[in-house]
RNA sequence: GGCGCAUUGGUGUAGUUGGUUAACACGCCGCCCUCUCAAGGCGGAGAUCACGAGUUCGAGUCUCGUAUGCGCUACCA
């Protein structure tokens, strides 16, 4: 049978980056299988979900580059008939059970964990079992009766009192639970006869047919009440595979609450990643390729052990697939470092260096469409780099792409390339232009001499700026780097007389004169 | 409270059936390159493989215990 997968979330938030590695990794499974992949919504409660919600995961996936699924999405709520019959059908069958108890207030959030574990203390010292439901055992009569007379019930799962599951999971192993430990959990419940998490989970990856369930970590211990629903109702259960969780620094829950945007996917796309190197990041937590890459010389010569390929951590989505496999998946959480205080670590260090390398690396022509997009954005795009500039536009991105680390680089940092219009950096004016005031009449001098070089290149511009510092009998980086400062209003960047034949003689002249302003 | 899962340098990971100096990447430090900053090259610091027992000639790898963290335990999803 072929593998059929699902990414499931409840759209009751912006997509957060556990959920989309979970998308990927249920993406690359597929891919890798030739199965399909196919996403539901989970929107069965209607006050925490939202239909901004949704449109944010499904942008989210079309930003990573895996929103081609296979077939059409499903939105859960459309089918909460379906999950009720099921209910209902176990109810006849004996497999469930009318609970005519009242329904207890609960407390929200963080007080439910408490109440909880309070729960199981006074249960414990009380000696209660919780199997001890009086309305477990009520005949199909009297139950039948109640009913119909209108008394309001939840409907609830029977298990068996002795016995245990058992599942093999394809990245924790073998996972069993006694059937004492199950509660008879609540399938529908008593108001408006609700269908509840569990069983419309079941019943919907039963009607799509799945056959490989990839999910976080925190449904493992859950797994076992699915797979009771799947026996009660007759269904093939598929397989299962959790993955470890990602946490925060300090190996604490990650939150939207306490940690906000570095969370949300949304964040990355607009603050200018790439989304393959996105992917890439997110696919090593928790997950890599093989040990191969660091045997494979020594098992080369013998000749015994073929590589099919050899990939290092950086890689392609390709090249992920084709590496991919739920036997390598690991077991332990992992921390997704960032610092919300400390501006250059505001995420993960390996993620922004990973994006630096896409950026310096990638396809040029891959990358184009990206930065056109990022000058969009902030108005500095011109229709001219499309067509008369086209040449220019792109060896000038490739040019400045060497030191940069996110596209929003190419609008701020980079952005005295494309405008005239560009503010000078503090300390490079007073390190580059202010140290030396000579520089308020040899600034102005040198654009003089820059404007009769013909033609402007990176060589004749060197010559030109190095001749006329041994005139002026002033060190050469004095001027080179107060040039820099000058044409771009940065004191980093690329080779000076690189960056002179970019912006071009006229431009260049007129920046030098310029910049004697703000000595 | 109960049950489950995890634990290799700061972080992400490798470590194939137990076998010599625990490997790679990010980050950090230094040097080289150099007009700046990156990149790149070279080198370095940083891990008694959570702790304690046990099995064994030999344990990061196997067993048990402890600790810590995380998850689940709900008429939330």
């Amino acid at each position: 049978m072929s593998v059929r997968v699902r990414f499931a979330p409840s759209p009751t938030g912006y997509l957060h980056i556990g959920a989309a590695r979970t998308a990927l990794f249920n993406w690359l499974y597929a891919r890798r299988t030739g199965g399909k992949f196919l996403l539901r919504i989970e929107d069965t409660d209607r006050e925490r979900s939202t239909e901004a919600s949704t449109r944010s995961i499904i942008e989210g996936l079309q930003w990573l580059g895996i929103a081609d699924y296979d077939e059409e999405i499903v939105f859960q709520s459309a089918n909460a008939d379906k999950h009720r019959a099921a209910a209902l059908r176990l109810l006849e069958e004996g497999k469930a059970y009318r609970d005519f108890t009242p329904k207890e207030e609960r407390a929200t959030d963080k007080g439910v964990k408490e109440e909880i574990a309070e729960r199981a203390r006074r249960g414990a010292a009380e000696g209660a079992d919780h199997r001890s439901n009086p309305f477990r055992d009520l005949s199909p009569e009297e139950s039948h009766r109640r009913a119909e007379a209108g008394e309001p019930f939840a409907v609830r799962l029977k298990v068996a009192r002795e016995g245990s599951s058992r599942f093999e999971d394809a990245v924790y192993g073998t996972q069993e639970r006694d059937y004492s430990e199950i509660e008879d959990l609540v399938l529908l419940r008593s108001e408006g006869a609700h269908p509840l998490y569990n069983l419309s989970v079941v019943v919907d990856d039963i009607d799509m047919r799945i056959t490989d369930v990839i999910r976080g970590q925190d449904h493992l211990t859950n797994t076992h009440k699915q797979i009771l629903i799947y026996e009660a109702l007759g269904a093939p259960v598929p397989r299962f595979a959790h993955l470890p969780l990602i946490l925060a620094p300090g190996g604490k829950k990650l939150s939207k609450r306490i940690h906000g945007e570095i969370v949300s996917l949304t964040t990355y796309r607009d603050r200018g990643f790439i989304p393959a190197a996105f992917c890439n990041f997110l696919a090593l937590l928790g997950w890599a390729p093989t040990g191969v890459q660091f045997a494979a010389d020594a098992t080369l010569d013998g000749g015994k052990v073929s590589i099919d390929e050899r990939v290092g951590e950086l890689m392609t989505l390709d090249e992920m697939v084709r590496n991919f496999s739920l036997e390598r998946i690991h077991r332990s959480n992992a921390i997704f470092n960032f610092d919300a205080n400390n501006p250059k670590r505001w995420t993960d260090d390996k993620l922004l260096w990973m994006n630096a390398e896409y950026i310096r690396t990638m396809p040029l022509e891959e990358l184009l469409p990206m930065v056109r997009a990022e000058l969009e954005a902030s108005r500095l795009w011109r229709d001219e780099y499309e067509s008369r500039e086209r040449a220019w536009f792109e060896k000038t991105v490739n040019l400045i792409r060497e030191r940069f680390r996110t596209l929003k680089d190419f609008s701020e940092q980079g952005r005295a390339y494309f405008a005239d219009e560009f503010a000078f950096d503090e300390t490079a004016v007073s390190k580059n232009l202010r140290k030396d005031p000579r520089l308020k009449e040899l600034l102005p001098a040198l654009g003089e001499r820059m404007e009769r070089v013909e033609p402007f290149t990176a060589e004749t511009s060197e010559a030109a700026l190095r001749a006329f510092a041994s005139e002026a009998g002033v060190k050469d980086g004095l001027l080179i780097n107060a040039s820099r400062t000058a044409l771009t209003g940065q004191s980093v960047g690329p080779s000076m007389f690189e960056i002179y034949e970019t912006i071009g003689r006229e431009r260049s002249a007129k920046r030098l004169r310029d910049a004697a302003r703000l000595i």
